[in-house]
DNA sequence: TTGTATGCGTTATCAG
DNA sequence: CTGATAACGCATACAA
């Protein structure tokens, strides 16, 4: 048994070395019952002078608990995710956690495997960003056997916590930002009223402008990028109909509005007013566009704890929490910079 | 020794199943060793209908290898990286590893301790994008026992692969760009010459432009951010003495020049043309700047093609690789859309 | 407080 | 080809 300087010693090597035995090395480094001051500071020196390192795998067998925990994201949606990344791994580190991360295909077959996988790697906890309604409801089932937090969207499970997005909030905190500026009608563009996400937006958007005497129609499909809002904005201006406000389905779509706007000399915000409804670049501080921001680092904090506190639960008493961030306002160059001082408000 | 449902079934309840040892069922789920075609129906019968499934965990202690590789990236670059990371992800799962990422504070001691926590977990390999040179000379010799490549940055280490990118040739490129175009002389904005990496890349565009007959100033530093573009712009054109041809340090500053410009009636990219020498948003498709893209997805998958390759062939003759990639060009409107046609080839 | 012995779930060695 | 058994490295029940 001689000593391979190019092998990790073990908790074995460390109690020779103290001359104890490998019960009290492994209760003195991990703290989990009391031993005497001076086998203490034997097995302490031991362990360092030998540079000795837990070996966690052997230690997440004998526990049935590896501190690790999987995050399943959608691919096609990478960028806007780092975000959400790097604050899920910065939360789990604070537990001591490792974050192993995996991608799932818009295929449900591959995202009940990415689960399966996780599950055979024995991670404690699950986070998964779901790709599709009806793709995850299957996968979470699978996971039943540990805790699953879902972050980004609601779906309809009761046996996972989730932490989503208060859209309907959202909405009002832009339309109320608008109105405030003096816009007294909406256009809203990139919007595909036959999807039932962008039919909820518009309703939203209907709803919040109504008591605020702001009227809503929505331009004709075009494609939620950077020519489809040429092509609206284009179209628009051939109507001679300008709205007031015009609210992009996001960001791109709301820089091509905005590059035709002002090519044909329309003053923006000055005389029409734009903004987006989701923020493209959430990395970037570019105040160009009024813009709505998902509060990604908060949704990854708030996943972290409702996965860590279920998992100190246990698996008793398990009712579905769901916790609902409102985005932020991020104010930019295509609205006003402040609100409009209404006649009523003057002669007040 | 009742079968709890909500127990994982081990291989033993699935050797007891199919009436046969452990070792067979083993051998027949890990195909190591030949079975007769009898017992090797009977133990995947008994696998699939008690939906066994293999504990990593316990198959990693036994194996001393995790099929699992760490990733380290600094913090504070996190959205231009998530393409790094996707890439590395999804190459990752071709060859059935598994991903646990970390992010480094700029600070060396987190840094090390990130690796020697991975190599606590027994990772097989480490990816690290090194947040500083100095910084991550020791935590990668403390990586010493598994492979490492370093991505991103070319560390002075002769124990370890690097890909990297091969920043002198991305210069020339676009320095051939804008002499192509009809530039003779540029001016480089945001640009600090008394931090290293910033005078090698002055001096790396001065050398690209003098065989194609094109000056180069720097102007005076402001910081590489829109503010300092704007700054810079100012000071230029107050100066009234205007370039043909203005490089960034990166999508930022070129933002603001361009903005202050066309504000004050300069045509870009008629009289002046404006690039960047970093694209801040690789995920996006914005055209409006043209930029140089470093090409993360394929540094990625060349990191872990590196890894793969280093981990197959063992410690033995262990000598680093370098592999540089060159950046990509992404034409937009900041510069002109084809070659000018000089004089000469004219009367040719 | 300390040591001994056992098991976590797999895989590999060694007999048969 | 198949089976019993010994590790892998650690943590704990139990005995002292």
């Amino acid at each position: 048994m001689g000593v391979d300087p190019h092998e990790q010693p073990t908790l074995a090597d460390v109690a020779e070395r103290a001359g104890v035995s490998v019960a009290t090395a492994s209760r003195v480094l991990t703290g989990a019952r009391p031993v005497s001051d001076d086998l203490q500071r034997k097995v302490r020196d031991a362990s360092r002078s030998l540079g000795y390192r837990r070996n966690t795998v052997a230690s997440s067998l004998r526990l049935q608990r590896t501190e690790t925990v999987g995050l399943v994201l959608p691919r096609y949606a990478t960028s806007f995710l780092s975000a959400l990344i790097e604050s899920v791994s910065t939360e789990l580190e604070r537990h001591e956690l490792s974050l192993v991360l995996r991608y799932s295909e818009p295929d449900a077959l591959h995202d009940a495997d990415n689960i399966v996988s996780l599950l055979d790697r024995r991670v404690d906890g699950i986070i998964v960003c779901p790709p599709s309604l009806e793709v995850s409801r299957e996968s979470i089932q699978a996971a039943a056997s540990v805790p699953v937090v879902q972050v980004g969207r609601f779906v309809d499970t009761d046996r996972s916590d989730s932490v989503g997005l208060d859209e309907d909030r959202a909405t009002a905190l832009l339309v109320t930002h608008l109105a405030d500026r003096g816009a007294t009608s909406i256009r809203a563009v990139g919007f595909d009223e036959s999807v039932p996400a962008d039919a909820r937006r518009l309703q939203a958007l209907g709803s919040a402008g109504a008591p605020l005497g702001v009227s809503l129609a929505a331009a004709p499909f075009t494609p939620a990028v950077l020519e489809g809002g040429i092509r609206a904005a284009e179209r628009l201006l051939d109507e001679g109909a300008l709205p007031r406000a015009i609210v992009c389905a996001n960001d791109d779509v709301a820089s091509g509005v905005l590059a035709v706007l002002r090519m044909r000399g329309v003053a923006v915000p000055g005389s029409v007013q734009v903004a987006s409804m989701l923020d493209l670049s959430p990395g970037r501080e570019d105040h160009s566009i009024t813009t709505l921001r998902h509060p990604w680092p908060e949704m990854g904090r708030e996943a972290v704890r409702l996965l860590v506190d279920a998992a100190a639960r246990g698996s008793d008493d398990r009712i579905a929490r769901r916790v609902s961030l409102a985005p932020q306002l991020v104010p930019g160059g295509s609205t006003l910079p402040s609100p409009v001082i209404t006649p009523q408000e003057q002669s007040a």
